[in-house]
DNA sequence: AACCGTTATGTTGAAATAAACATAACGGTA
DNA sequence: TACCGTTATGTTTATTTCAACATAACGGTT
């Protein structure tokens, strides 16, 4: 039994518009340079990928993504400066926010969860 | 644009034994006195708030509520001791978490996110 | 111009999750 | 014993979410 978290940034009514699944897709297509590897490299799918990455760019209102079709290799995506900036700071804040729950958990929770007097 | 989170309680590979709405559903049920009234006030439906403290008092391994039925009053539930621990606890959890991401938030990403310049 | 691999979308199917419906069992009280 | 409101479950339907399939557009290379 262990503390679990998910992050996400929301607009009021629509959910999950930046969370760690689309960290994770911004940090593939920057190791790969392209949608279609990063999302075949997460077991993603092209299709839902592209989707992702094009709801958090309408939310937030910045391109994360510079893409390109055509040429000789086909295409290309690679993150704009402040994709990069975003996937810089994500990053930063998840590891904060963990450290965070995991002090939290030891403190009020774990020895009530895991602890030992299992009467009933 | 907001962060958000939802914190749960994981044992590998069943996820949600314990989060939020479980916690919510205690409460209703320390205030109601009864499932029935405690999930109605929550809006839910009575046979899944049934199951869900259900599949929480079996990943915990402790009973959370004490439940009765039959009598004049058709049957009650109320938290058990350790169930009324686990309900505090996991309020100052919650709330220290909630802290601790507004000012991860504030730190790491709120003038990326909601910063002024929109260049494009 | 034909080719190739990638981006760009619509559409359809499958799987997980939750809501809705339907009964049965219980046990004080009248 | 009949009644009532609540707990206890099974079952069936709706909703939401993601995977799968299908095509078109693009544009350097050959």
């Amino acid at each position: 039994m262990k503390p679990g978290i998910k992050l996400f940034l929301h607009d009021d009514d629509a959910g999950g518009l930046f969370g760690d699944g689309k960290y994770q897709l911004l940090l593939a297509i920057r190791e790969h340079g392209s949608l279609q590897e990063a999302a075949r490299s997460l077991g993603r799918g092209y299709r839902k990928a592209w989707g992702d990455i094009r709801k958090a760019e309408k939310a937030l209102g910045r391109k994360l993504v510079k893409r390109a079709r055509g040429g000789s290799t086909g295409g290309s995506s690679e993150l704009t400066e402040y994709g990069i900036r975003v996937l810089d700071a994500w990053k930063e804040y998840r590891v904060s926010v963990q450290d965070g729950i995991e002090k939290a958990y030891e403190r009020y929770l774990r020895e009530l969860i895991e602890g030992g007097n299992n009467d009933r």
